[in-house]
DNA sequence: CGAGAGGTTGAATGTACTCAAGCTGGGTGG
DNA sequence: CCACCCAGCTTGAGTACATTCAACCTCTCG
């Protein structure tokens, strides 16, 4: 993991993020405490119950956010795409402990500098609230996956959220009509488990089962390819409305 | 339901819900635009997908979140208990079902007002983020519990919250070390499985189950006395550190 | 007293889990 | 270059936990 210097004018997620918030010279301010910070797939950003020196926006790969119970017993309760933020304003201690998922980029802030910056900047503390309000959606729309779907119906759900994310970033196709999507897993199948409330075998058994049914393809084991869409969005049981 | 007039001096929620964040002359702004309306147990306090009306502190009662999915499968995403804010600030459409559990009682503030109210008064706006902080908080713990506790450890887990929520509002008794309590259940049987991700089944038998262990006493169907929170706490399973 | 909602209990079933073996692909060392 | 290793994944067989279906209980209300 290393440091180096940011440029908020050509990033890729500055729209998207925070700092969308931000006039011109409110982001040259934000340049100035601005870090980036490299992760590589599997390293820890931020222990559970610890102080985090920093708040970060995720600007390239994955963070999985998980908690554990005395027993060892897993479960992510979030995963962080580009553009997401990362830690809890006005709050000392990480109630998650988060991991790079696959290899990592974040622009940081030092705690401090951020907290002072947000004082003087009522922009962010709003956009800081409104990407509260869009986790606590995300946490309760997973609250009826863990609760209430089979596992096929969690399988399919999960697949077409990692669409959704993938396809901010542009990485789908719509071709005559149904969309078709190509992406990475950002997770191996023991994390989709641990997102899920399933067994990693489970999960193994019911992609094998979209693949056979057509729905799916494999190309390596991450690599996921949706010729239909709308077939996926079918089978992962939407929300009423 | 019917409205009445309120007086925030007297508010038994008053310092724990958002207005705690007032001064002496905003709270008598707040007083202004402040109504109470009351529902009773099973009406419907707010549609999913609807603009609602009104923001509101839950002043008595407890208050249910449901999601649906189209074939009618059901699952609680929230509880709201006293001092809890109902709504979503900047957001048009409520994600979610709101229902009166029990009856309850609201302390609303017309849309417009609270908005203009929230953008004179900065300090409720950092208020409802702390509360939205926390509404996140207990969402990602149940996720928890949905994705990675048994049937027993939803059971113990669930009372041992509306213990402590309860405590919150006075209704528990440390007596010679072991903490007891006794309190009423907010939820029927097949609402708890709703919020626990059961059959109504389920839950039945497992409560019948900490009765014939003597973790807990039925007083009714409702009433519930727990003799050792300590005990309780074991059977739930709890997180790690 | 009868009806009905909410709750409990029992027996059978099924979905996802556990345990175990086998596969696959990338990396290492002989 | 090939053999080997190992982690990650898949597949199979048997099991367990929660579900489903069904009957019955209990309390309240008309």
């Amino acid at each position: 993991m290393h440091s180096q210097e940011t440029a908020c004018e050509t990033c890729a997620v500055r729209h998207r993020s925070v700092c969308g918030a931000l006039s011109d010279d409110e982001i040259v301010r934000l340049n100035g405490i601005a870090r980036f910070k490299h992760f590589q797939a599997g390293s820890v950003i931020l222990r559970d119950h610890d102080q985090p020196d920093y708040f970060a926006n995720v600007v390239t790969g994955v963070v999985k956010l998980t908690k554990t119970l005395t027993d060892g017993r897993q479960q992510i309760v979030g995963l962080q795409f580009p553009s997401d933020f990362l830690g809890r304003p006005f709050r000392s201690k990480s109630p998650y402990f988060a991991e790079a998922a696959n290899d990592v980029t974040l622009c940081t802030f030092e705690r401090g500098q951020f907290e002072r910056l947000v004082k003087e900047t009522p922009g962010i503390e709003r956009r800081l609230f409104e990407h509260t309000l869009d986790e606590l959606d995300a946490a309760q729309e997973w609250m009826v996956l863990l609760g209430r779907k089979s596992a096929s119906e969690k399988i399919a759900s999960f697949l077409l959220m990692v669409v959704k994310r993938s396809r901010l970033m542009g990485c789908t196709h719509a071709s005559a009509g149904s969309e078709t999507g190509r992406f990475d897993l950002p997770l191996s199948r023991s994390e989709i488990a641990d997102y899920l409330g399933l067994t990693i075998e489970t999960v193994s058994r019911q992609i094998t089962g979209l693949k056979r049914q057509g729905v799916i393809h494999l190309d390596g084991t991450r690599t996921v390819i949706v010729p239909d869409v709308a077939k996926l969005e079918k089978l992962a049981e939407q929300e009423k409305e």
